[in-house]
DNA sequence: CGTGAATTTGACCGCCATCAAAAACAGTGG
DNA sequence: CCACTGTTTTTGATGGCGGTCAAATTCACG
């Protein structure tokens, strides 16, 4: 059940068998959420973390004019709010993408993890540190890409993202967002998105229908994207 | 030395005398960078981290075009890379943008710190996460606000955070950085960086010259911003 | 087969990039 | 103190990317 997590943390460094009980021992109750529930919602306090085992959530934030940006993606065996365990207060919401399968951990937990496993807390530090070097990733996207290669980018990324737990099915991958919820990824219209995916079909670089990806030339696309992977960690060395 | 750190992790939480006098204790030398320098260079893999003392410094990556994102800005009292800790390879660089006082700190060190002092490492974690909560802002700024919005977001997010360190004086700050090196921050051209900064001052928002900000309405900068100071988490809890 | 959602196309227009150059400013040496 | 030079800020003109509005088409599903 936390198999995705520990490919996560395993596609960083090493986890014992010990470090793995303890992980599964501080999961409590399960729960499914469907499409369009917040997993947690903005300005709440959660005493617990939420572990995705298995589906995509999204962190957002609404503006006063109705809109709507993403921030970040989550994806099977993310922790997505192992933010909120010192941060408190949720400066933002997450809400479920496709229906997702969760546990939850006592922040309580979390606490005597870092009380105990220091190794297995600088492996949880690590994760937040990622999703920090995604954004970074992102900002950058936003601010000097072109929105073709914003677009190129984030289908690397997902990719790779999707391969380390097993989400992936050759060059192709499962992703359930629409077009509009795309576009709130982008910080682009829902008619510019469109129009941009078409630039990347017309390429021959993907296709993108039913709600599956298909790479059809990922030098190609890694070109287009000026992607390099290094800010995804994805190599095993002791932290 | 350490003040300003102290003064930024004491903006969250309780310090002890005894942290205080561990942090202190793993503070290597100090150096000086000038204006320009690279505290630390893309690529590489720093055995130590770096506590910038004094000055301002930024995150950046170039674009092989040759244009450049920031996608942080580092002040006084931040540690500009204890994501290198568990992250090894940089995947960006940080680049002095006023002279730089900086101390450092060994990567085993901070590993000891994870094994002994769990309050402590728990705020230092906290650092990072507030880093990651001001990068899911910036994605916001550059996604859906209007560009006069994000600039006077980030003014707003500046002066709360120089407060805490106490570099504002009243209602201003000194800020270092020219209008080319603030267009990269926002990801606009300098041309039109310099059109928004206008519309700005013609709104008797903000004046800034001399490389000085003086913020004239704070409530209605705020309400230009959509500005919101949870992310900071400028409360003093158990963390 | 009907209904609502999602995708796609087209028209129009404004924000922002680019190019170019003027004006203001800072630091230099004479 | 002033001329000289490079940097930074500011202004103006032009064009393209991407937003908005509207509608057609395709798709999902009861």
């Amino acid at each position: 059940m936390i198999e995705p997590l520990l490919l996560n943390l395993r596609s960083h460094d090493v986890v014992t068998r010990e470090e793995e009980d303890r992980l599964r021992s501080i999961l409590q109750r399960e729960q499914r959420f469907s499409v369009g529930e917040d997993l947690v919602s903005q300005g709440t306090r959660p005493g617990y973390s939420t572990l995705l085992i298995d589906g995509f959530a999204a962190r957002y934030k609404y503006m006063e004019d109705g809109s709507r940006q993403i921030t970040a993606l989550n994806l099977s065996g993310d922790f997505v709010d192992l933010h909120a365990f010192p941060l408190k207060t949720m400066d933002h919401g997450i809400v479920a993408m496709s229906p997702c399968h969760v546990a939850f951990v006592d922040h309580a937990d979390l606490v005597r993890i870092t009380e105990v496993a220091p190794h297995l807390t600088r492996l949880l530090w690590l994760d937040t540190l990622i999703d920090g070097a995604i954004h970074r990733e992102w900002i950058v996207a936003m601010g000097r890409r072109t929105k073709k290669a914003h677009l190129a980018h984030l289908v690397c990324e997902l990719f790779l993202r999707l391969q380390v737990v097993r989400r992936t099915d050759g060059n192709s991958f499962h992703f359930p967002l629409s077009q509009a919820e795309m576009a709130d990824v982008l910080g682009l219209s829902i008619v510019h998105f469109n129009k941009t995916l078409q630039a990347l079909r017309k390429e021959g670089l993907v296709t993108w229908e039913n709600r599956t990806v298909n790479i059809l030339d990922w030098q190609r696309l890694k070109d287009a994207a000026e992607f390099d992977p290094t800010y995804l960690n994805l190599s095993v060395e002791p932290r």
